[in-house]
DNA sequence: TTAATTGCAAACGGTTTGCCACGTT
DNA sequence: AACGTGGCAAACCGTTTGCAATTAA
């Protein structure tokens, strides 16, 4: 995934980004596998994840996902606000005022119910920043 | 983790806990064993994860993270929000005007420079909350 | 005494990677 | 020819779990 890749054409490649672009589900890797082994009787799961991870990179598609890895705990329940910092992945409380009318732009303006949202910002955090 | 589970009192869970309080970070499991570790000589890393899911069954704290286990693949990269399904998991888009104007309130109100935000509701989709 | 909790180690499950043959340029 | 890509299987790594011993109620 180095910056100056050169990237050449793949069916494989180009039937996944065709497949994520013809559903608005979210699929997961193992669904797109199991969606493309009919048309490629070898495909291995490890393509699939090698070319998801080169369409991020290319940005033709996107990964929805909170950040890192690995799961970060907080012993503060209230309903608050997140800054994510991009590069480091550092989570820092934000003492914003949390907006509930969120919810109910979303439940006049859709079909949809809510009463509970999540709200990060990414950006670079103070010491990334400086450097 | 069953609902009508009665817990008792264990040293180790109210370390975790007051650990989880006393910090502003938003610790991985295995920072919270590294700490805990210097207390108790014998302390496992699956202790803390089995007190970490107990202690958000319980509700006192939480658990930083989008949603389902494994990653799921959008071929749309505009900025759009989205529902999530709280018994389920499906991601559906919301069919809502994206607000540039929430990275503003940060950038204007903390120190913290953000462009990029990403929001997610929660409820029950459609089809689960007609069961 | 009963049932929850612990430490340990093995298992789990989604994702990544090393290797070598194959495909693209 | 040079090098990215595919298939396969093993490795990785954060998290969960089975078990026997310990501890709280």
């Amino acid at each position: 995934m180095a910056d100056k890749q050169k990237y050449k054409r793949s069916k494989q490649r180009e039937r996944i980004y065709s497949l994520l672009c013809s559903t608005k589900d979210h699929p997961t890797a193992t669904w797109i596998y199991s969606e493309l082994k009919k048309e490629f009787n070898n495909l291995s799961l490890g393509t699939v994840y090698r070319n998801i991870n080169i369409l991020v990179d290319q940005k033709k598609i996107q990964r929805l996902q909170s950040g890192s890895s690995f799961d970060r705990f907080d012993g503060n329940v209230e309903t608050h606000y997140h800054f994510i910092c991009e590069k480091c992945g550092k989570i820092e409380d934000l003492p914003c005022v949390v907006l509930p009318e969120l919810n109910a732009v979303v439940n006049t303006n859709t079909g949809y119910h809510t009463e509970k949202h999540r709200l990060d910002f990414y950006g670079f955090c103070f010491s990334c920043s400086a450097q």
